[in-house]
DNA sequence: TCCTAAGTGGAATCTCAGCTTCCGGTTGTA
DNA sequence: TACAACCGGAAGCTGAGATTCCACTTAGGA
C-alpha cells in the first residue's frame, strides 16, 4: 500500500470513530469520508461497505477497552476501584464506539477476553462486598452501551449516580 | 364530528401513543394509521401534520403525568418516596411519550406546571435528607427523558440502580 | 326509507437522504 | 520518467416515509 493510501487510511478510521460516537453505528459513510478530508471514492476503496468499517473501528476499540481494563486493575487498589475507573474512562473515552466493539459481530475472541476479564473482577468486587450483587458482567456491559448511545446527556450528570447506584448497600 | 370519526381519532391517539413510545417521535405515520386500523388518509385528515398529532399527544401525557404526580405525594409517606413513584410510574407507564410531553414545545403552561409541582417535591426530599442534594429537577427531567429513549432495554434494570445512586449518601 | 355531507382506504406520487459506482485527472515511487 | 496506484466527487440508484387525491361508503337527520 502506498504512503498516502495509508495516511488516508488512518484519517478514515479515526474521522468514522467520531463520527460513530456522534452518530451511531449508521452514521452517513459521506460525513465520514468529509470528516477524514476525503473523497467518497477514496473511503469505499478501503472499507468496500461498512460492515468492513465497522469491524476495523472495532478491532481497534476492543483492544483499547482491554489495554484500559489492564491499567486500571494495575492502577486502583482493588476490583471495586478499578471497575468504576474502567467503566469511567470506557465512557469518557471510547464514546458510542464502545457500542460497536461490544455489541457488533466483530472481533468476537477478543471481545470475549474482555468480557471474561471483567467477569473475574466483578465476581471479585462483589465478594469483597464492594459492589451489589444483584447485577452482573451483562448490566455493566449494557451499561457501557447505553451511556454509548448518549454521549452528550449522560456522562456528565448519570455516570457518577449510576456508579453509585451499583455501591453495596 | 360524526360519531365514528371521533372513534378513529381516538383509536389514532391510542396507536401513536404506542408507536411513539416504541419508535419515537418520528414514528413512521403510516405505521400509526395501520396500527390504528385506520388508512392513512384517515390519519391526515385528523392531524394534518406530524406536529398536530404529536401536540395532541403531549397534552394527554402532561395530564397524566400531573395526576400520576398528585397520586403519588398523597400515596406515598414523603417526599422522596413520592417521587420515586412518579418516576417508577412515568417511566413504566409512559414510556418513550415522556419525551414529547416534557421536551417538545406543546402544552407549555401545563408542562411548566408539572416542573415546578416536581421542584417543590425535590426541594423537600433534599431538606428531609433522603435525596441527594446534588442533582436537580432539571436532573430528574433528565433522567425521564433517558428512560424514554431506551424503553426496551433500561427500566428492568437501570432504573433501580439510578433511583439508588439518587439516594442521600 | 332516502339523501347527502362527512368520512374512508389506500394507490400513486413526491421527496430526500444516503449508498455506491465510475472515471478523468493526480501522484508516489521504482 | 513511467505508470500503477490513488484520488475526488459528480451522477445515478434505492428505499423509506410523507402527502395528496379521489372513487367509494356510511352515519344519521328529515
Amino acid at each position: 500500500m502506498r504512503a498516502d493510501a495509508r495516511r488516508n487510511r488512518d484519517r478514515i478510521l479515526e474521522a468514522a470513530r467520531d463520527a460513530v460516537a456522534e452518530r451511531g453505528a449508521d452514521a452517513p459513510m459521506e460525513l465520514i469520508a468529509r470528516r477524514a478530508g476525503v473523497g467518497v471514492g477514496t473511503l469505499y476503496r478501503r472499507f468496500p461497505d461498512r460492515g468492513m468499517l465497522l469491524a476495523a473501528l472495532a478491532e481497534q476499540y476492543v483492544h483499547e477497552l482491554m489495554d484500559a481494563l489492564d491499567h486500571a486493575v494495575t492502577a486502583e487498589p482493588d476490583a471495586w476501584s478499578a471497575i468504576r475507573a474502567f467503566v469511567v474512562y470506557s465512557v469518557e473515552k471510547g464514546r458510542g464506539a464502545i457500542a460497536v466493539a461490544l455489541a457488533g459481530a466483530s472481533a468476537p475472541q477478543a471481545r470475549q477476553a474482555l468480557v471474561r476479564r471483567l467477569d473475574e473482577l466483578v465476581l471479585l468486587a462483589q465478594a469483597d462486598g464492594a459492589m451489589r450483587s444483584d447485577v452482573g458482567t451483562d448490566d455493566l456491559m449494557e451499561l457501557l452501551n447505553v451511556f454509548a448511545c448518549h454521549p452528550d446527556v449522560i456522562p456528565k450528570r448519570f455516570l457518577p449516580l449510576m456508579l453509585d447506584g451499583l455501591d453495596r448497600r
